[in-house]
DNA sequence: CTGAAAGCGCTTACAG
DNA sequence: CTGAAAGCGCTTACAG
């Protein structure tokens, strides 16, 4: 591999003066920049980036972790249905981290499986901070991570610190809406297939419909709300059991399109039809939703504001070194409406 | 952050020795690496990645890529429906490398475009090797890689050099398989949603089914033959063009269960149903193949194998260097029976 | 505006 | 078995 010492000797400089070009150093004359490039060119030179990260004391890796359960590694997390959601945001984090000049790595196992043990081998790698998709509260890595200030965002999560902030979406306004479109619908009995009590997503969706439904003057029948892991056969077992038991109601919201394809399937087995029978609605967008028979009416998050959002906070906390870190972000999401829900009314 | 030197001084020991313990040198007795050990326990000690990358000139980093057009990055193909089977390939990848201390690293955009741009961009972080995820054969940066001799592992691709190995299904014997299942069950008209000409196991699913019909006594019928891109709606559309014309056919065969999805939907908008009317196969076996209505009879494929056996593969050809690369690998697919199929036999 | 020198935190011959 | 020294390839004060 070429280095900088080549490049220098070739161009008849130092090689200080070849790190000032490559670094855009402004006390560089243009007589000089122009040969050093002519000789970077010539030779095709690349800097080393492991020297430079050595030096500077700082990668341009971002780490990427979806941690839950300890031990649990981030592509495992990806290949369950539930998680399917946070790819697209992915996709959107990798975009805007590449296109400010960021790689992703993904996380490695820890010699030391203590907290700090964790962030100890962040810090060897040098990383420039860290995204955490939908962390638990009560990880004790979060609060590891937050003492020693590594900038670091979390996605569908609420944690701020010196050094951190969140982006999510707004869940409660997101049920809210997808109840008033089944109460405009005339539906006035609806089940609910909620996601576990330990998830804030899970929650404030299920705090929405309850806002809604007491905005219109309606009860929530506690004996219709189940709840269920987001994995589409947890769902597809709730709503299983839900049916057996009655189906005096007139619709179902699902905390996520996974959860409701999991629903379609039990309804199905029960000989109920969507939506002749049973209007269902449900939360993501996910491709998949628009592929179910019927297509499903959802709420639609928006992955791009998300994902990019994250990496700018992120960036802007590592490069703007010593300021607050920018405020959390609360996304707005958009009611689709498909071919699940129908109208009731007379 | 704890350096060598403070361990080094605290054991009473040289910076040297320190290392030698941390690296596991057999040159070392007992109560010095005692006294070392302990050092490294008080202090909280973790060698810095980045030194040692930098002397050791190779870091414990495992490129991943997945391209196919340039400048697609490696997320925004996963946010497909037609990649999704790929993420449960990258969640044992993952498990595999980071149970053997590796980590891995999402590209980047280098600063020079060119194949060449490409493969110093790689070499410049010093990844260890690299694993490519189904990259189309005429892809620069593929002779690039081999040229470099960068100890590369295909997945889904034969592509072979003197550090490059592949790893992939064995989708000519898959496609025989479920063409007999089908055949078993009486069906002697069926039709085909192909993958792309230009994917290579789109090609072999095809020539399986081909040789099995072949060897059957019954010739294809090549107007039921139709190409299709691997996304769900492009499939949806192929195969409403197709039902359209005609359905006198018995049985559809889709290159993937994604695809087999976007079928199913045309068929349901066909007034057909699935089994009685006309029976559905596909190949991969995601999650969502067991949540449709009705479940679909798959070739489930390996995933584990397929993503375990690419590291290792890789590991081999980065630690035992020098030697031949190990032979591909060809992964034996698994025929999952479910409701999509029925016997049409008196 | 440019260069000589020090240093980032390790590992690895080279001696002993 | 252990240490002193060199060096990995950069960047960054410090001079000039």
């Amino acid at each position: 591999m070429v280095t900088s010492e080549q490049v220098a000797r070739r161009a008849g400089v130092s090689q200080a003066t070849v790190s000032r070009v490559i670094n855009g150093s402004k006390y560089i004359s243009a007589e000089v920049r122009e040969r050093v490039l002519a000789a970077i060119n010539e030779l095709g030179y690349e800097p080393d980036m492991v020297a430079r990260n050595l030096v500077q004391r700082r990668s341009r890796m971002i780490a990427l972790n979806f941690f839950a359960a300890e031990d649990e590694l981030t592509f495992a997390k990806f290949g369950r249905t539930s998680k399917y959601f946070y790819l697209d945001v992915l996709k959107y984090i990798e975009q805007e981290a590449v296109s400010a000049g960021y790689d992703l790595l993904m996380p490695f196992r820890p010699r030391d499986k203590s907290p700090e043990g964790y962030i100890r081998s962040l810090q060897t790698r040098r990383v420039a901070g860290s995204i955490m998709l939908v962390p638990s509260p009560q990880d004790p890595r979060i609060q590891a991570l937050l003492r020693a200030e590594l900038p670091t965002v979390f996605i569908g999560s609420m944690i701020q610190g010196s050094a951190a902030t969140y982006v999510k979406s707004d869940n409660i306004d997101s049920a809210r809406q997808i109840t008033e479109h089944l109460l405009a619908l005339g539906h006035k009995r609806m089940a609910f297939l909620a996601g576990p009590v330990t998830s804030l997503s899970g929650m404030e969706r299920m705090l929405g419909c309850h806002q809604a439904l007491a905005q219109a003057g309606i009860a929530l029948d506690t004996d219709l709300v189940c709840q269920s892991g987001w994995e589409m056969e947890e769902s597809y077992k709730a709503a299983s059991q839900l049916l057996d038991k009655r189906h005096d109601f007139t619709a179902v919201i699902a905390a996520s399109d996974v959860m409701a394809i999991g629903a379609l399937r039990a309804l199905n087995e029960h000989g109920l039809h969507v939506p002749e029978d049973i209007s269902l609605a449900s939360f993501d967008g996910i491709d998949f939703s628009e592929y179910t028979i019927p297509p499903l009416t959802t709420m639609w998050q928006d992955r791009e504001s998300i994902g990019r959002g994250a990496v700018q906070c992120l960036i802007s906390m590592v490069e703007g070194k010593g300021q607050e870190p920018p405020s959390p972000l609360l996304v707005p999401t958009r009611l689709v409406v498909r071919k699940s829900t129908r109208s009731i009314l007379p």
